[in-house]
DNA sequence: TGTACATCAGTGAACGCGCGTTCACTGATGTAC
DNA sequence: TGTACATCAGTGAACGCGCGTTCACTGATGTAC
């Protein structure tokens, strides 16, 4: 455990210990998800005295918050990627409807590509408060919950979406995609091959995009 | 924490500890999810010596697993309560209807009263396989995922659904409503009061019913 | 350009805590004769 | 009906562990003069 990542540092001062701690809680998060991110342990790898954290985090819970904001922030990085792929050509009703499946496709890859990250990015302070925070947004500057209400209103724009409908559109999309990314890593689906999972996703955006 | 529950027993031999355990253990979840069924807290609150756990449970996994049975249980019974309610006369096909959004609100009221019950259903080794397991199953003999199965099959029967879209539907419905529990109990949705909560629940069976 | 000094990042040692688990035991039960 | 004894449920004490957090400290930096 503690022999990775040996504590080679030639100067006293650090230099940058608080990006540093983030860092290496991420990776803890990665592997072992929230509960795996040990202040003690984050300190271990970037090779610095337990109590160095307090500099910079108040306590275990503000560095475990700092974590779960990069998270989010990967989060709408994977989504941003998944709607880059989408041609914006051709009927703007297509596209709007297109844009909102890759954003629930970027959601449930990131969610299977690094479940540990997913769990962590929903594990503490899940309020709609700090939706808006930088720290939690993508090249965009936008969060995963802004991002899915951008998209929403682009099917709005393009007359997809009936706008007496829009309101509370996010959590409707939301409970599907972010309930089918549960039972594919923590639940009953984990079992699922490539084949069976790509087949249940695309069913279940369907449903979500006829029942919106 | 521990003056809760005095040890008070007259005879050396408890007479039905494993229960007494599990019933313990089901407290703990009740109040702090997973995390809180602690050994050592249960025996505690049993008024029994910590190591005495060990006659009736190899290690604490197999305690937590005993109460999520448990909590998988009562989850069945909260949806099967709320399918008596569900009016039998009329057409079958509205009756099927009724009785799937039934497994929904079951389901989604159980996740709000027992949000710690809930999350510890879903805790430990939520495989397929002990989907028929009697442990987690509520007066019908069926679990929560056999009871979604099996108000399916009744909207097959009744034309409700057409048959081919039948398998896997189980997974569709399970995740949107899932989701919605999660982002209702853990969530952004937590601070919803229960008009909008209840408004969203509505929203979100639509969709389902629709898009299935 | 040089020096005194305030600032504050990181150190070293220690704390108390509660956990899961193991050991050799003790005491009640129920069965065989 | 009475007694010896095997069974096994629960005890008491202890273990090692790793955690978060606090204390008084030391050493490098950068700024004021």
């Amino acid at each position: 455990m503690s022999t990775f990542f040996p504590p080679k540092r030639s100067t006293y001062r650090h230099g940058d210990l608080k990006h540093a701690l983030v860092a290496a809680g991420t990776e803890l998060a990665r592997t072992g998800g929230p509960d795996a991110v040990v202040l003690r342990e984050a300190t271990r790898r970037v090779g610095v005295a337990p109590n160095a954290a307090y500099r910079h985090f108040a306590d275990r819970k503000a560095l475990l918050e700092a974590v779960c904001s990069a998270a989010q922030s990967s989060l709408a990085v994977a989504i941003e990627q998944e709607l880059a792929t989408v041609r914006a050509a051709g009927d703007p009703a297509d596209v709007a409807r297109a844009r909102l499946r890759a954003v629930g496709i970027g959601y449930l890859r990131f969610a299977q590509k690094e479940p540990g990250l997913f769990r962590t990015a929903f594990s503490a302070s899940p309020d709609l408060e700090n939706v808006g925070d930088p720290a939690r947004a993508g090249a965009s500057g936008l969060s995963p919950f802004l991002l899915l209400g951008s998209v929403l209103d682009e099917l709005v724009e393009a007359g997809a979406l009936p706008k007496e409908r829009r309101p509370g559109a996010e959590f409707l999309a939301w409970s599907s995609v972010h309930g089918l990314a549960m039972l594919l890593i923590d639940g009953p689906l984990r079992a699922l091959n490539n084949k069976q999972t790509h087949a249940i996703i695309e069913r279940l955006l369907d449903m979500v995009d006829q029942g919106l």
